[in-house]
DNA sequence: ATGGCGCGCGCAGCGCGA
């Protein structure tokens, strides 16, 4: 039986849900973990996401941020933020459905690397390193998802020149990356063979989809044991098309069990 | 070229995203 996993930025579910219900429909993943969903949680559409076959549960706030994991099996031990990092942005949801630990991130963007929110992303995620470290250390079959907000390499940065030592792109960005790999969770979409120039994000402005102006921001990634079964990874970039499009496009992964 | 688009909030125009 496969599994898929999925991850999507959805920027906002309110505008988002239709397009998310016929997602769900078309692609039918097992698990997905959404982000920016921005939505409070007493207005998640936990009725509508129910009558499409999915458990909810969401941990958000009004305007900014909100993270949600929808599973098909009901999940337990669901367990908001970082224990080790309090933080008022509510970024971080894991659960845990049948055998599989699921860590759902939005990583803070950073803004640019003058702000102090680039140094918040740092510290986060020098947190998230020390977090990812210990659900390693109790989950086997562990999976963290999420708009992780960085481009792990220049193959993926459309124009790595223009953005190079750029939020998103920065060394300790992706020394930090490199630090999650260095724990053994590998990045599922560079398990296989892949398009040149594939990339999840592109600006809402400048024609950057038809260009292909991107970058591959959304990730996810696999514990060893989880790696080892993974039979496909694909961003679906067919999700950034059309009327009132997310800028980002969902990450899925199907893994053989 | 620091805008450009889209979103939330809330009713004008700003903060934020990436």
């Amino acid at each position: 039986m496969p599994l898929k996993l999925a991850t999507w930025n959805v920027n906002s579910l309110n505008v988002r849900l239709p397009r998310l219900l016929d997602w769900l429909a078309t692609n039918q993943p097992d698990i997905i973990g959404l982000q920016e969903t921005k939505l409070e949680d007493a207005r998640f559409p936990a009725m509508e996401v129910a009558a499409a076959g999915y458990q909810a549960n969401f941990y958000g706030q009004r305007t900014y941020n909100g993270v949600a994991i929808l599973s098909r099996l009901p999940a337990t031990d669901v367990s908001p933020d970082m224990p080790e990092f309090p933080d008022d942005h509510k970024r971080v949801l894991a659960a845990t459905i049948g055998d599989i630990r699921f860590v759902c991130f939005y990583v803070p963007n950073g803004q640019s690397v003058t702000s102090d929110k680039y140094q918040y992303k740092l510290r986060w995620l020098s947190a998230a390193t020390d977090y990812v470290r210990n659900e390693l250390g109790r989950f086997p079959r562990l999976a963290v998802v999420g708009d992780m907000n960085i481009a792990p390499e220049d193959r993926d940065v459309h124009d790595p020149d223009l953005w190079h030592g750029q939020v998103l792109c920065t060394d300790a960005e992706r020394e930090a990356f490199r630090a999650w790999l260095g724990l053994g969770l590998k990045d599922a979409f560079r398990l296989f063979d892949q398009p040149e120039k594939a990339f999840s994000w592109w600006d809402y402005r400048q024609l950057a989809f038809p260009k292909n102006h991107g970058l591959r921001i959304d990730h996810i990634l696999l514990s060893p044991a989880l790696a080892a079964s993974c039979a496909s990874c694909r961003i679906d970039r067919q999700a950034r098309k059309g009327e009132k499009p997310s800028d980002h496009a969902p990450v899925i992964a199907e893994l053989s069990v």
